[in-house]
DNA sequence: CAGTGGTCTAGACCACACT
DNA sequence: GTGTGGTCTAGACCACTGC
């Protein structure tokens, strides 16, 4: 046990969690935290899987030898990151980038009227699929070595038959090994939903570099635009579990009828 | 009482929270939720005054008769928006833009290299400020009617001397009465700062709308940039609490060693 | 030391979904 | 009805802050 909790003077299946380094600060968790890292490992071994139910509160607070109150707060914050989806009556389930409200969850452009589903789902055109070697960017982004195997996309969104995204997206080719541009083109969905279903990779959250940028002669021709066009440049990094990056992607978006949304708080 | 709570038989100081009209559904909710409300009318009423500690839970608690779970409930809501900030063993305290770590919480913009603080506070230059109508769009965004009496500013953002950001606001006239180019000039710290302390104007969030865009030739003179140079066309709306709009903008980011940092999860 | 928020428990009952 | 998550309570003890 690293931490001596209240009441519960014996409360098991808490390993170490490898706090064993000699760190100045005692370093308090508390137990809810240390269920929380059990419930990722279960999450990333794969034995809780997209869409699938996990076991109920009770369950849970049997299992790990705690109360149903300490796994429904582990719960909650894991819900709150989008990691697990709380259904009253039903049971807690695995998020899944499939069978969500929104088609495209980390993709961020509306149209300048209408709501996003009035222009219905984007056509998607496969511009090429190919393996590759890492650049020094692409091989930081991924924290992987330069040189290293990759795989790399290109496609273009169109919305209402009209160009609007240019996307090149660079994926490490150890865990997405096999993956060709058939399959892409055959699968019907969110190309984050593939991944989950073929490569068991769940990406959690992404981090976004957004710059204004003049395309090149190459983009304009894919685009359909001049060279005149302003575009907004968006350079994604995304994350599994435990922070690890597993996809590069640059989009360029064209943002004369389409505007990128962003809330904060 | 809107609802019937189960255990407390008598949990008081729950006005009915217009919910009097005769909608289809009963509408239930969870005490908290009730708490929750009528801590924001104290947020917004100034009774608890930004920066200030609001009572302790124990205190809530007797105020309102309902048990310390459930105050720390809605407090742990109202402190996941933003509105309050918790510090164990001194208390809870509401939010404000001025003391926080970061300079500007709305300002998703980062150097390319170094931190967000290695180039030191931008140096902020007062183009302008005067008293104007609103045109068709600012009336929309803040909600009032067009030709109403709104406030406008002109500013220019410069980092280690680069003029970097352009920025227009319009500002509604009545709750910003008052507001001139000296007050803005004189004051040092976030405009939003100035807000809460001058006129009790608390932004709690704001939406952006992002494009990429070329620059007139007037925007041009005031960065000190080529017709050439794409921008990013960043629209903000900000809201005090209930989703009220109090502000309009629209800033030009030159984003040649700068970024828009965007987190999606 | 007292006071604050933070964690944990145990038990009760409510709302919702399925069968 | 049964089982799930959701709300609420009451009480205990821990961790942190400042007097």
């Amino acid at each position: 046990m690293t931490t001596t909790p209240q009441t519960s003077s014996d409360s098991a299946a808490l390993a170490s969690v490898d706090l064993a380094s000699v760190s100045p600060a005692p370093a308090f968790s508390p137990l809810y935290q240390q269920i929380k890292v059990l419930m990722l490992k279960s999450l990333q071994s794969g034995e809780w899987k997209p869409s699938a139910a996990i076991p109920s509160e009770i369950e849970l607070a049997a299992r790990f030898r705690v109360s149903q109150g300490t796994v429904r707060k582990a719960i909650d914050e894991l819900a709150a990151e989008n990691l697990l989806v709380r259904r009253q009556g039903k049971g807690t389930f695995v998020a899944t980038h499939a069978e969500q409200h929104v088609q495209y969850r980390f993709l961020r452009l509306f149209p300048d009227s209408g709501d996003a589903n009035s222009e219905g789902p984007a056509q998607r055109q496969i511009i090429d699929c190919k393996r590759s070697r890492a650049s020094g960017e692409v091989a930081r982004a991924l924290r992987i070595h330069q040189g290293d195997a990759v795989l790399q996309v290109r496609r273009v969104l169109s919305f209402a038959k009209v160009p609007t995204i240019l996307e090149d997206m660079w994926l490490p080719g150890v865990p997405f090994k096999g993956l060709t541009a058939e399959r892409l083109r055959d699968y019907d969905g969110p190309m984050y939903a593939l991944f989950e279903t073929e490569f068991g990779v769940r990406m959690v959250r992404a981090e976004e570099k957004i710059r204004a940028i003049l395309p090149d002669a190459e983009q304009c021709d894919l685009l359909k635009i001049s060279v005149q066009t302003p575009l907004l440049s968006v350079e994604r990094t995304a994350y599994t579990y435990n922070d690890i990056p597993m996809e590069m992607r640059r989009g360029l978006y064209l943002t004369d009828t389409h505007y990128y949304r962003n809330e904060l708080n």
